[in-house]
DNA sequence: CATCAATGAGTTCTGCTTTGTTCACGATTG
DNA sequence: CAATCGTGAACAAAGCAGAACTCATTGATG
């Protein structure tokens, strides 16, 4: 899936054109690139956590020639996964669905969503102990 | 930063509802975390690529008693930025902005960053300390 | 603003993974 | 189509993950 294919996706959910999915979306990255490399965490629950990460200079090599060469000390960009995320990659929890109704739906989706969080909560506890 | 005022700052650079920016930033989490979940890659452009990795199990420990335990097999999921952010964040390139709106919105911007960002930073950094 | 939910931090420790170098070539994206 | 990105090679040091569980802090929502 590329962005592009991102895209369509989010504009599918709703009634939005996809210049407008695109430039929202645009805006996003670029405000999270900004704050990254101002030091900032951007932290989105459910989502993860973007932050910079400091590394430090090291010894490498080409690995064409075995020549020794220094890795200078860097800043890079890390993305750490919140546990929800986590939780349905690892397929723990089940990630909430149905795009095309969430429009029609929103008015119920409230409740509903309501009524997981109750619920996933009692599982989220209960599950780490079955697992042993 | 949080996702509120991510969504401040995406909804400060044009002329877009918080309420309408939420909705497509939720959207667009949600994409990734279905296309990941699925199994698929998600490659943004000038970001980089979230993906799920495979974890093979092992044995950790319980650090209060020493206990071995064991640690099952999982797949988590990864976010592998991109070549540009990586540049910018590790300062080898300067980030890209669109100056008429940036300007617009810079007066009221700085500010509060600066202040968050003095702050967090220094309680990030002394809070553990203390701690201890 | 108040309340509740989510997340972070802390503890030990070891095996495994990631990273980065250069550079040519193929793949992908806009 | 042009520009950018990903991949691969060898290799070693840096870095990470994660167990169980409690408490503190932060964030989201009504």
């Amino acid at each position: 899936m590329n962005k592009a294919e991102l895209i369509d996706a989010v504009a599918g959910r709703g009634d939005v054109s996809k210049r407008e999915v695109t430039e929202i979306v645009d805006a996003f990255v670029e405000e999270i690139k900004k704050a990254v490399v101002r030091g900032d965490k951007v932290a989105i629950s459910g989502f993860g956590i973007f932050e910079a990460q400091a590394r430090k200079a090291r010894l490498g090599r080409n690995p064409r020639t075995g020549e020794t060469v220094k890795i200078k000390a860097t800043k890079l960009p890390k993305f750490r996964p919140g546990a929800e995320f986590k939780a349905v990659v690892s397929g723990a929890k089940k990630i909430s669905t149905s795009a095309p109704k969430k429009a029609a739906a929103k008015k119920a989706a409230p409740k509903k969503a309501a009524a997981k969080k109750a619920a996933p909560k009692k599982a989220a506890k209960k599950a780490p102990a079955r697992r042993k």
